[in-house]
DNA sequence: ACCTTTTGCTTGAGGTTTGAAGTAACAGGT
DNA sequence: ACCTGTTACTTCAAACCTCAAGCAAAAGGT
């Protein structure tokens, strides 16, 4: 037996279901929307880890990754990764780096800036990440599975609607500070 | 100026609201839902991650932690504190032990179980976490302001269904399937 | 008492991620 | 051409996090 107990991550045991994980009744409604939506977040990130690694031998960060690449076939530059990726551009180095490695894609100069280059699927990595994408999506029909239609696509509405107003309600980074004065 | 282009994250540009970042058009219906979801859920993280960095010089981990135990003046098991923080085991030791080094929390040893120990605050842990707290929600309250109070209660609502679902639909773990047996 | 299984926690290797500092190329304006 | 500022990317340290493997205490069964 591989895993138990304290190695497994815990995400809301049978005992649990019903009652609110991180928050309890005292805590003011945005504190308990936050918790809430971190807490949907998180459990199906797991969801879909363990069955990446399960299945493929692979992590999550490196799907992403590849999925852009897919919805992108001319190739990528590393910036438009960062931006779609949500995260900083040492990390799509690093990603970037363990890919090729992998041999599943590809960097190509830039010929119209010096300073990027482009990334793309190998043909191997391209039929390699496919085969993952069509078990995925289906990971997902059935995580969903049974959450009602009519609910699911208010949610994606109000969602919609949350990830635009935050959007707009960045934090004043110091860069931004200066460019206002 | 510390801060600049590629090193801070892009969450989403001022040219790109109101396009979804991360998915296309052909995407089906539960991958989306899940990539929003996703995409609401990073942002927020990364906006009360600068902020707590910015005005406290801590990070989100430490705060959650923190958070955890002050909804538990007792103290808590280090068991405890892996469930409701959704992380492994040997995740929650590693806070632990550098909580300790900053002199936030202490250690006791569990007088009914030889093998667990209890954690909770020190006085200055305490009050330092207070202080931060008060800021933390009201970061929060201003990062949703706007979002309309019938839309935030719905998917508050929705959220929880979401979770509670999601809770049911766990992938088949190792542990899991042998039980079944 | 003994054995087996489970539980609570730690450790260590390896992957992920950030934030800060640095280099080089581009894009103005002068 | 030069200067200034910005952009694209890399590097590195430090933090985070998972997974797997372990150890010791607890819980149950016999």
């Amino acid at each position: 037996m591989t895993v138990r107990g304290f190695a497994r991550v815990h995400v809301v045991g049978d005992d649990e279901i019903g009652q609110e994980a991180r928050a309890s009744a005292d805590d003011h409604s945005a504190v308990r929307l936050w918790l809430r939506l971190l807490s949907c977040s998180v459990q199906v990130e797991q969801h879909i880890r363990v069955k990446l690694r399960e299945r493929f031998g692979t992590t999550l960060p490196r799907f992403d990754y590849l999925a852009q690449l897919d919805r992108h076939p001319d190739g990528l530059r590393l910036n438009a990764l960062s931006r779609y990726l949500m995260v900083t551009g040492g990390n799509v180095t690093a990603l970037t780096n363990q890919l090729i490695v992998d041999g599943l894609i590809e960097r190509l100069a830039d010929p119209t800036d010096g300073r990027s280059s482009i990334v793309r699927f190998t043909k191997i990595g391209r039929r390699r990440f496919q085969r993952m994408a069509v078990e995925h999506e289906q990971w997902l029909v059935d995580l969903f599975d049974g959450f009602d239609a009519p609910h699911r696509d208010t949610l994606y509405a109000l969602l919609g609607r949350l990830r635009v107003h935050v959007a707009e309600q960045r934090p004043v980074s110091p860069s931004r500070k200066e460019r206002q004065t």
